[in-house]
DNA sequence: CGAATCTAGTACGATAATGGTACTAACAAT
DNA sequence: ATTGTTAGTACCATTATCGTACTAGATTCG
């Protein structure tokens, strides 16, 4: 009567696999002030800055909430709000000097969790679990517009640790 | 200077589309009240029954929030708890009948899942990424004690949807 | 042009989830 | 019996989630 893990709650252990450790890396290079949900919020933010809808998109939570995390990271001093030129009401959520200072960390630790995963399956089968994760989250969310070809080139879009 | 993005955000993508579907699956069958958090909680009852703590190690939460969670699946009439006979301490949380109602929903909604995305990676592709995520789940949570293996068959262990 | 429609952001508020500290009762070890 | 550990729970403060709804700037189209 027992049955086999479905291949999603798979996924939630590999995320939050990653997302623990980005977290617990941030945490131990002085921003321990980063929640979870933060974080998710913060990997959506362009270098260029993004729309707070946009934010809400990628993280899969409603623009309320999105409003109330970029308060609390605005408050924090993560994210600053400029306007955006190309729309009287939209604003770009920006990472500030300060959140800047935290990207090489999740972006290491990113690597390391990436490395360390490849180790583990040789490079072959990583290359073939990223394809295979990509054309899934394809097929969930189609405007992911997203290159994975190493020829391509994307002026658009694209996430941050 | 545009980054790709993680595998871990990958998996969080597969993972939330697939937790999504099932729950709105279960809305749709009139188990509507349930939320995400205590659908993630509902995935690791077995069905014999299993204690608290086990079912926030599953879910990744402290046990305190499971047993907030618990208390309102027990409320709504989910869940009950019933002494565990090897241990005085212990509760078994387990299914009510109404709460065994949503299981096959659950379990059609997941089985469809699977079988959608095996139809778009074919599948020895399915199969491949099945495996790796098994790996990099182990990896991350080595007392998951799972078999994979058609062969082996463990008497303890196993989720449900 | 101007009215209807849409969209980005925000406010307010109610509920749900998270997680710290700490207590009790039962078990385990010596 | 004393000590240490573990399961469950209570209490509580904070954070996150999300419904309803408003404002102001865009867009569409007669």
């Amino acid at each position: 009567m027992e049955r086999e893990i479905s291949s999603g709650w798979l996924m939630f252990i590999g995320f939050r696999a990653a997302e623990d450790r980005i977290v617990a890396a941030l945490a131990e290079a002085g921003y321990a002030d980063i929640t979870r949900a933060q974080a998710r919020l913060l990997a959506g933010i362009d270098l260029d800055g993004t729309r707070l809808v946009v934010l809400a998109d990628r993280a899969r939570i409603p623009k309320q909430t999105a409003l109330a995390l970029v308060n609390g990271l605005e408050a924090a001093g993560y994210v600053e709000r400029v306007p955006d030129p190309s729309d009287g009401r939209a604003r770009l959520i920006r990472l500030t000097a300060h959140g800047r200072g935290g990207l090489p960390v999740a972006i290491a630790e990113e690597a390391r969790i990436e490395a360390d995963w490849q180790a583990l399956l040789g490079i072959r089968r990583m290359r073939a679990l990223r394809r295979a994760l990509w054309e899934l989250a394809l097929s969930a969310d189609p405007h992911l517009h997203a290159p994975e070809d190493p020829q391509r080139e994307e002026p658009e879009g694209g996430h941050n640790g």
